[in-house]
Order: structure tokens, then C-alpha cells, then sequence
DNA sequence: GTGGTCTAGACCACG
DNA sequence: GTGGTCTAGACCACC
């Protein structure tokens, strides 16, 4: 795993994990790496992937539980989906049009652009 | 102007400034306001503006003549343009296409919604 | 480490860190200073030596990872020399032979100079 | 003429006239064109140029007579290039000797530049 | 007037 | 602790 240095580690570290939740690398209910294993493998200071998980289990996606370690939440795929979704489809996708529009690129342009992105 | 804070002001002048150029509110060759001036028009410190304006320069868009300010130079728009499709085509699509692909949403949707967005 | 004042601090630094760097100070992959450690040792404020880390960041011979500190860049000794290099073979020498040939002074004066310059 | 920006503008004028009056466009004796004139064939501000004048008069290469303008001084060539020799052997050699060490190239590479250099 | 550099001190997010 | 950004104010050389 590397880190692009524009977007916070714990933050990227966070959104990969929702991303495994959502590909069923960590199933609901279960149990997550602890913090020193996580750290350890993705070879990071353990503060940082604390933050994650306390970041991600602000947001109901997984739950510490006393002395146990954190667990995925029931419902995290559905609620991770919706929020992503939502954000892409509300902030993504209108930045996008907005840059296309100021660069004078036509929109037919782009979805072949994207369609042939798609194939690959 | 307005500043979002989760971006650097002097980048935000400075993105700003670029699609003035491209919009020919500042013509090639033109002067730009001093770095005074423009602090006091969006109500900045000058050392900020003078950051934004030494990015630019160091990007071959604007020009300092000493004693003189600074100016816009020649092909600034092409070079502006080109470099701004370049990560749009190269980075922000494929970054759309792969979040798309993540969260399982089909082309077709996005392409409707983007469609949709360009018709307001 | 005394400053001279027709060249801008920042950049005397910059290129004290390079040569540095060429000598062994600091290995690739080493971490330098902190901003303020070495703002405190060369007693030059903060910003400055900030300054220079960033201006030497943009020519990738350091790089700045997030909250741990400015670390010298794989390949930073080759890339430095090259670059030193190339501005002495393909500026440096040229304004010398030019400037040699304006005022009339003959190759071998020179040459022999410049030997017994060496051999001091 | 074409200016560098890393040095003043009026420098590069006045040391652009002494060379001229070491090939013999300005023999001794001669008046210079006036400020104006010059100013507007190289097309920078008149102040520039009066104070590249004065730099020379300061060292007496060029003599202001009242309402006549500046003239070539007597022994103005011999002045020039003793000064500009000077120069040349105690301050650029020893630098480019200081650099060459510290980049580590050898002599006999740099006097073989040089001699290729002069038989272009 | 212009840009360029430097200082001093502050605040912030990040690790 | 780290870098990154911003402010306020100063001084300088240059045009």
C-alpha cells in the first residue's frame, strides 16, 4: 500500500478499509486486525491507523468492543454504499462537469472517454 | 472570491488566475495587477499573492519583469489548457471510472447523470 | 555558516544541504534536520530554511513525509550532480571562453591558471 | 538585446557598452548616444539607462560634459580591460576551480572543454 | 511604483 | 513532535 501525500494516511487508510468491507475482505460482524497488526502491515505509526478506526467507527461503520477490538457494524456495506454513492454522485460527478465545462471539453468526449475507460 | 479551507488560499489564487487567463480576462502579454493590488482586492496578505504569482511563474505562465510586475506570457493559455485536460483526462476520469466500478454503479448512470448536469 | 548577501539566503542554504548531500551528510534515504532544528542552527528564522526544504522538495532531491520530517531522495546524489554538472559544462564554461574572448586573453594563459589553481 | 533576469538590467546594459567600446564602436572621445536615444533602441526605461551611464562615469570609462552628454574617457579601453581581467583572474577562474573540485571533475576534462569551446 | 527576501509569531492538521 | 500555511511588517534593489 502507498500513500499519496496530498490526502491524510489515516484518511486513506480508512477509505481502503471501507473499500475491503464493501469487497467482503472483512464480512459484518467481524473482526478487524488490531490496530498494532494493521500498522504493522501496512507500515504505518500505530496512532495513525487508531485514527482510522476510530474515524471509521464515528461513522457506524465498525464498533469497538471493550477489550475485543473493533468489529465490522452490521449493516456497514449498506451504509458504506450509500454514503459513497451519495458523495459520488453529488460532489464527484458536478466537480467533474464543472472542470469540463470551464475547459470547453464536450461531453460526448467524455463518456467515450469513460466507456472505453470501462473496457479496459 | 471566496476561499475554501481545505485547499491552500495562495493555490486557489492561483487556479483562479489560470482561468482568467484562459477566460482572456488577462491576455497574453498583459500586465497583471501588482501584488499589492490584488492583495487588497481579495482582502489577502501580500506575501500570499506573491506566493500564488511565484507558482505561476514557476509553471511558464506569468512572467516577472523587475521593477515592472508581472505579466502573462506567451502560449500561456495553450500550456494552461493542455496541462489542465492532461490530469483531467489522465487522472480525474480514470479516478471516476475506478470509484464507479468500486461502488458497482453502471455507465449508463453515469453517464445519464453527467448528461443531465450539463443540460442546467 | 556565513551568509553572502548578493545571493538570497534560502538559496545558499539549499545548496549548502546539496553539496551536503553530495559529501555524505546526509545518505539517501536519511532523514535531515527538522525545519526548526536547523532554522535554529544556522540562526535564520524558520521559514527560510522552510523554504529552501521546499525549494529543494521541488527538484525531488528531498522529499517531506507527513509529520515525520524532510528525508533525502533515492538517486538525490546522482541527480544533483548531473544537474551541477550540465549547468558547468553547458553555462559555466561557455561564459567563461565567451567572456575570455572578448577580452583578448589567450588559452594557454588560462589553461595554466587554472592548473596552477589546482594545485594549491 | 535580450535581458537575463538574475541580474539588474542597468548592469547588463553598462557592461554591454564597455564591450562595445572595447571593439571600437565607441572609439575614445566619442560621445554616446544620449539616454533617450539608447533607452529606445534597447527598449527599456530612460532611468536605466541614465543610471547605467553614471555606473560608468562612477568609474571613469564615460565623462558627462554639460549639455553635450556623456563621452568616451581617454584610456577608457586600457581601464576596461585591465578591470575586466582582473575579474576574470581573481574572482571567475577560482570559482570555476572551486566548482570543479567540488564536483569532482578532473582538469585535463575541463581544459579540453575549453579548447573545443574556442575552436567553434 | 515594482517584486524579492526575511523575520516574528501564530494556527492547523498530521503522525 | 513534524511540516504547511498565513499574517504583519520590515527592508532592499530595481525600474
Amino acid at each position: 500500500m502507498d500513500f499519496k501525500n496530498n490526502k491524510p494516511i489515516f484518511l486513506q487508510i480508512a477509505e481502503h478499509i471501507c473499500y475491503e468491507i464493501l469487497g467482503g475482505t472483512y464480512p459484518e460482524g467481524e473482526r478487524l486486525p488490531s490496530v498494532r497488526e494493521y500498522a504493522a502491515e501496512v507500515e504505518v505509526n500505530a496512532n495513525t491507523v487508531a485514527r482510522s478506526y476510530e474515524w471509521l467507527s464515528q461513522r457506524g461503520i465498525i464498533e469497538s468492543k471493550r477489550g475485543m477490538g473493533y468489529f465490522v457494524s452490521q449493516g456497514a456495506k449498506e451504509s458504506i454504499r450509500t454514503s459513497l454513492c451519495e458523495t459520488f454522485f453529488q460532489e464527484t460527478l458536478p466537480d467533474v462537469v464543472a472542470q469540463m465545462q470551464k475547459l470547453g471539453i464536450k461531453v460526448n468526449e467524455v463518456v467515450q472517454h469513460i466507456t472505453e475507460l470501462c473496457h479496459e
